[in-house]
DNA sequence: GTCTATATGACGATAGAC
DNA sequence: GTCTATCGTCATATAGAC
């Protein structure tokens, strides 16, 4: 589906090397001027050039979007299969953890790179509509969320008739609402120190109420408790 | 603080329609192109006149973002204190009719003007910012909010120890994640056949656990009900 | 192959005539 | 209050220099 895997002489890594130069200079200026404040102008300005010889990388203003987009969608990606690995080697880590560890991820990435984040969640661009190449890591992460969430299942953590599709959904949801809140209402905000970041622990503890397995790992239960695993003799 | 209320005379009034006309006609063009993608010469071109003439009503492009973001936040408002009355009519409704309905209501407004509610939700526009003239209808949504949780809380339906300010701050974040997601992945999805409108009813008894009175509406009560207020001695 | 020079048409905005 | 004329900037297309 992306870019043939064909070896590059000396001309198609230099290539390549203008082309992620573009890519980190369009990023820039998405970040300072707003993601529909790009200007092919500005970029070869920065990049000393005149801006009909960017034309050579890229056909349209629209095709670099599309390549920022999937530039994006990667990087978002990369980000939360090394948080799932992180967690992975977590074994005894309960579900708030889980959670709240995920959580911190795609927020804290999206505070990180505003940028790539409107880009990815909203649609800020008239006309621009990312292509099925670029959009593929975006599909990814939703492959990732769904091994994510059914690895939690399958381990206790919750509950056996979740429907994953809807916890996943509800997921994105109270991410995405935490993203958008912070970004449109209190730009400058970190993940430590955000007026909606802070909903992070009662967003968890809502989805934990709703998905989690009945038997909580460490917190007070309502019955006697039984230390570990139950047993009954 | 909105436009002084001086009455007006024959030209004055005409000005009020040439404006709202312009309005009208402003946001039928962001609705079919996106928000960013709105241009005054459109404007002119649709009302038949040149693009200098408007002008004469508004001093700038971001000027003219300026009133349709008023106009957006007021619609919304009016809309909210619609659905407040008239569940506050409904004096034996339990909390999950409650926030159900508050959800449909705004979720279901951002729906039918997507054009105002990504003006409003999302920043489209680089470099517009909102006056706090245009921003005051906003203010007075989150002190609708706000009074509407207090109401839910005193009449017993909110746990009494809620922080208001926390279980509005929490709402807000569901339903903008609803209305992201809803429009930037499936614009085209309704209140009623959507994929992400579809989990209202499962945000909303997440947030009724977190938030909601032990005692359920017409279930056994563990302890006889104190109408009004908590008393603090 | 890579870039420049140049041109087109749309845009937001301003000045000034009527 | 509306117009014409104009400016600077933008994305984009083409032709050609090296």
């Amino acid at each position: 589906m992306s870019a043939a895997a064909v070896p590059l002489d000396r001309r198609g890594r230099r290539r390549l090397e203008t082309i992620e130069e573009v890519l980190d200079i369009a990023a820039a200026i998405m970040r300072e001027q707003g993601v529909a404040g790009l200007a092919i102008g500005e970029i070869a300005r920065r990049m000393g050039i005149r801006p009909p010889s960017l034309y050579v990388y890229f056909p349209s203003k629209n095709a670099l979007y599309d390549a920022l987009f999937a530039r994006g969608a990667r990087l978002v990606l990369a980000r939360m299969e090394q948080v799932n690995a992180e967690l992975a080697d977590e074994q005894d880590a309960d579900l708030q953890q889980h959670l709240v560890g995920a959580a911190r991820g795609m927020v804290g990435w999206a505070l990180e790179q505003p940028e790539y984040a409107q880009l990815l969640f909203w649609r800020p661009v008239p006309g621009f509509e990312p292509s099925p190449d670029a959009y593929e890591p975006a599909v990814r992460l939703v492959e990732t969320g769904t091994g994510w969430l059914t690895g939690l299942r399958d381990r206790g953590l919750l509950r056996p008739d979740v429907s994953v599709a809807d916890a996943l959904r509800d997921w994105t949801v109270l991410t995405s609402g935490i993203v958008s809140q912070q970004l449109s209402n209190e730009p400058g905000g970190t993940l430590d120190a955000g007026r909606f970041t802070a909903a992070i622990p009662s967003l968890v503890a809502m989805f934990t109420a709703q998905y989690g397995a009945p038997a909580p790992t460490a917190t007070p239960a309502p019955r006697p408790r039984r230390t570990r695993r139950a047993d009954p003799r």
